[in-house]
RNA sequence: GCGCUCGUAGCUCAACGGAUAGAGCAUCUGACUACGGAUCAGAAGGUUGGGGGUUCGAAUCCCUCCGAGCGCGCCA
């Protein structure tokens, strides 16, 4: 089944290039004056020099509509209005009902996607910084995975680096069995902490520290023994942060830096051989074409240090290669905060002159702002350090708690930890994923939570009203109606054409990644069945068939609520 | 200095180049003898930071100025 708009697109189409001897595009579209609408006419009318109000007139007369509008409407600048007949609404409702993907096809050109996010770093807790990356990442991988894309999952974590130097001579100080023990309790920080102290203060340690780096890189096994406690350790921990925030990530996506450190030497003789490396004060660079610093003089990628040590960038471009030539990948995705735009630009370009990255293949900086406090600076507690992700989600889940227990105290308390963890979880992604992700945006959980407006609550409220409806109906429900659904009431128009558009929805989302058009679709959806429910008794209704019908549109509607916010990794109870 | 991102109602945010710029909160008015009032209906609230330009049409594209945040060679 084609979705409405696209039935409509089709057919004016047809007319469109009947009266202008040439395709118009675009042509058709939602309209708050009336279901659709198109605007053809007026750029045509332009081109052709004519009156627009003329032109739409010829294509309205031309298109045959008449089997799929009631009303057809030529507005005094040129704008057709189309407003779908009642029957046509409620055959393709009925058509969609027994379809499990609501209308979403999968996708034409199915593709290997990498999707790089989280990418916490390893002995370190995880802080608000790392939110916003995983929980964008994580529906992004959701989404194109349901869409019939093969996607890879990258957790491109810090595993790598001088600072695991002093971490592993902490952990020789305190001993394996200590180190686990505080470890495994998820104080990554008091032991991080731990070691910088000595590493400051302690000008042996520090000496050690240096020592232990170089051998740790040049592959000591006892080192590297060490070095794995951490990154186990580090990975249980992680492990338990992604289950609390209902994340995919598993241990089969740890990709990180360490993994590429023996591709770090073949990647510079391949960028030397190309012709692409230069030795600028020492060390090791690229220049990629059309970077410059702020002396107006090009910019460098360093890749090889003046010591003779790698950068992170030289990893990246490890990276991105094997990502290109080993996985086979087509699209590439990093959900990274904007600040590192330049950077990967950078890693893009050189990609590109290395001849890695070439069409069909893309790299795409999925970039996103920064998570504020209510002063409007950057999210930090009062002594002036990043905030803990565990103590933000533990206080969401212990503020959506309270909130469950006061609005629905009958809840047995084991079904109550299970919402409030849902309505917690969920509130606190769906305030990140419901606005432009360019943007920062303020960490309030009073509005997170807020029952009313673009919230996560409200929309699993009308989820689990829905879900009330089909308890309380019982097995007297029936089978959804076979035949057409009866749509005629304002009411049930409007969220018949919101049901109508997820697809359309989806599958613009799939190209921009702008995340916040499903929110605010799903938003517009739960409304519509709010004005619904309140004007039109399901279970009360007049007659049978509408009864019948009523049902059908609340079943479309939950599930379309429950595909919607599960694609965005937001759980949707059956009662909270 | 150069670059990136942003600037929309009092507040938080929407708006594929389309008509009269939409929601929620806060403010004011209404609606519980119907399926969960964690709701719904209505009112009021705007020179889209300023100024130019392109276009039949600009919050959106281009230029410029103002303002905010962030980047710009051996950290990641």
């Amino acid at each position: 089944m084609a979705d409405l708009e696209q039935l409509l697109t089709e057919r004016l189409a047809g007319a469109y290039e009947a009266v202008a001897g040439e395709p118009v595009d675009p042509v058709v579209r939602r309209s708050q004056h009336a279901d659709f609408q198109s605007d053809g006419a007026l750029a045509l009318s332009r081109r052709r020099d004519r009156n627009p109000r003329e032109v739409a007139a010829e294509v309205v007369a031309r298109a045959e509509l008449a089997d799929l509008c009631d009303q057809v409407a030529v507005s005094g600048s040129g704008f057709i209005n189309l407003t779908v007949a009642d029957r046509v609404l409620g055959r393709l409702i009925a058509e969609l009902t027994p379809d499990d993907r609501l209308g979403v096809t999968r996708a034409e050109h199915p593709e290997t996607v990498v999707v790089d996010y989280s990418a916490p770093n390893a002995a370190k807790e995880m802080h608000v910084g790392h939110l916003r990356s995983t929980i964008i990442g994580d529906a992004v991988a959701r989404l194109l995975t349901w869409l019939g894309h093969t996607v890879i999952r990258q957790n491109h974590i810090g595993d790598w680096g001088t600072p695991f130097g002093m971490l592993i001579e902490h952990l020789v100080d305190v001993g394996e069995d200590g180190a686990a023990d505080e470890l495994s309790v998820g104080d990554l920080t008091g032991f991080y902490q731990a070691a910088r102290v000595k590493f400051d203060s302690d000008q042996d340690f520090a000496n050690r520290a240096r020592r232990r780096v170089v051998l740790l890189q040049g592959g000591d096994p006892a080192s590297r023994g060490l070095w794995a406690v951490l990154i186990r350790e580090s990975k249980r921990y992680f492990a338990e942060v992604y289950r609390r925030l209902d994340v995919e990530l598993t241990q089969a996506d740890y990709d990180g830096e360490s993994s590429h450190q023996d591709e770090l030497g073949s990647v510079i003789a391949e960028l030397d051989s190309l012709g692409l490396l230069a030795i600028s004060d020492g060390a090791a660079c690229v220049f990629p074409a059309g970077f410059t610093n702020r002396d107006g003089d090009p910019l460098p990628l360093i890749v090889r240090k003046r010591d003779g040590g790698y950068g992170y960038a030289t990893t990246d471009l490890a990276t991105i290669r094997h990502r290109l030539r080993d996985l086979g990948a087509t699209r590439l995705l990093y959900v990274v905060g904007l600040p590192q735009r330049l950077h990967l630009e950078m890693i893009y370009e050189i990609a590109r002159e290395a001849g890695w990255l070439k069409p069909p293949a893309r790299a795409e900086h999925v970039g996103h702002g920064s998570v504020l406090g209510s002063d409007g600076k950057l999210l930090r507690t009062r002594a002036g350090v990043s905030v803990k992700l565990t103590v933000l989600l533990d206080e969401a889940v212990a503020r959506a708690g309270a909130l469950v227990a006061e609005k629905n105290p009958a809840l047995d308390p084991a079904e109550r930890d299970a919402v409030a963890s849902a309505v917690g979880i969920g509130a606190v992604k769906y305030a990140d994923l419901s606005t432009d992700r360019v943007k920062d945006y303020v960490f309030d959980l009073d509005r997170m939570l807020a029952l009313d407006g673009n919230t996560a609550p409200y929309l699993q409220y009308a989820h689990a009203r829905i879900r009330s409806i089909f308890r309380r109906a019982g097995a007297d429900a029936g089978p959804p109606g076979a035949g057409p659904v009866p749509v005629t009431e304002p009411a049930e128009r409007k969220l018949a054409l919101e049901l109508l558009g997820f697809a359309g929805v989806v599958h613009e989302v799939s190209d921009t990644l702008e995340l916040h058009r499903i929110a605010g679709y799903l938003y517009r959806l739960a409304s519509a069945f709010m004005t619904f429910y309140e004007n039109c008794p399901v279970l009360a209704a007049p007659e049978p068939a509408v009864r019948a019908g009523r049902l059908v549109l609340c079943d479309l509607t939950a599930r379309t609520l429950r595909r919607g916010l599960g694609l965005l990794g937001i759980a949707t109870p059956d009662q909270m």
